[in-house]
DNA sequence: GTAAAACATGATATTGATTTTCAATTTCAT
DNA sequence: ATGAAATTGAAAATCAATATCATGTTTTAC
């Protein structure tokens, strides 16, 4: 079991919860997928190791491993919400590529030095951002290199 | 009437659509509004200008505008679209206040050329970005500077 | 060990925003 | 004025997110 789990756990007993045998499977599943699922993403995949599991539960576990500070919501321009897990990811953000939905994760410090900047600035607190970068990645902007 | 709307006529002649009086309203309320606008409040204020139109027109209208390139749609992290018109306003990001929902606007040429920079080094061709930092603006930063 | 209390679960219902449908109306080129 | 095409407002449908509820599990108190 790895430590995120402890966390976890950690998380739910200090909340008078418990670590049901559901909430292992989904969050084993959670962590191991490196992608953003939204709670439906979730709870097909957790289906195929538990037959029994409800979406409900999942979207409940899922809320309450983003309460614990391992995920965090992403917003791809979709209408459903996404999820990522933070464990072994700093801090980051995104290249969405429009066509084909491939998230890159990325990070600029010098980006981020002028975000605190910025914030400061305007006499702003900030606790966190966002910054997503809408466009073609590689692979679809050499399929469509000349837009109609 | 405002250029804008010239903008707008020419787009909706461009489909083949028409200027309504129910359109024409619904922009002008729009673009005089120096506000990020559900649908909601959009449909709310013309309401006051127009007993009768309909939420339908106000939501469909609204689309057009944003097809049209006179606005984009904003996500302050909120359940419901905000809207916000592009005319007297160059590209901006925005520092979103979450205690009291204020967004001001903000740009940053220096973080722009990070952007197209760290685009470029994933072969991302970048098409539009956004950019937003939560936290306290200077007045609520001031009435709680002692986080519970 | 047993009963009560607390919590969890899965199915279903509800919510709230968004979007579509549809019959009636308006617009506009002729 | 006429007819084809677009528009409208009300209501219904959609859809993800969330709440409810009856039933199961644990845990705790005795």
């Amino acid at each position: 079991m790895k430590k995120e789990a402890d966390v976890f756990f950690e998380f739910l007993v200090g909340k008078g919860l418990k670590f049901t045998s559901q909430r292992k499977i989904i969050l084993n599943i959670f962590l191991n997928t490196e992608d953003h699922l939204s709670v439906d993403d979730l709870f097909v995949l957790s289906r195929r190791e538990d037959e029994t599991i409800g979406y409900a539960t999942v979207h409940r576990t899922l809320k309450l491993i983003k309460e614990s500070g391992l995920a965090r919501e992403v917003d791809f321009g979709e209408k459903r919400k996404r999820f990522e897990h933070l464990f072994g990811h700093k801090h980051h953000d995104h290249l969405i590529c429009t066509k084909c939905g491939d998230a890159i994760e990325v990070f600029d410090p010098k980006i981020e030095k002028l975000q605190e900047k910025l914030a400061q600035k305007y006499g702003f607190k900030p606790s966190f951002h966002r910054m997503e970068i809408f466009g073609l990645c590689k692979k679809c902007g050499k399929r469509e290199p000349h837009p109609v």
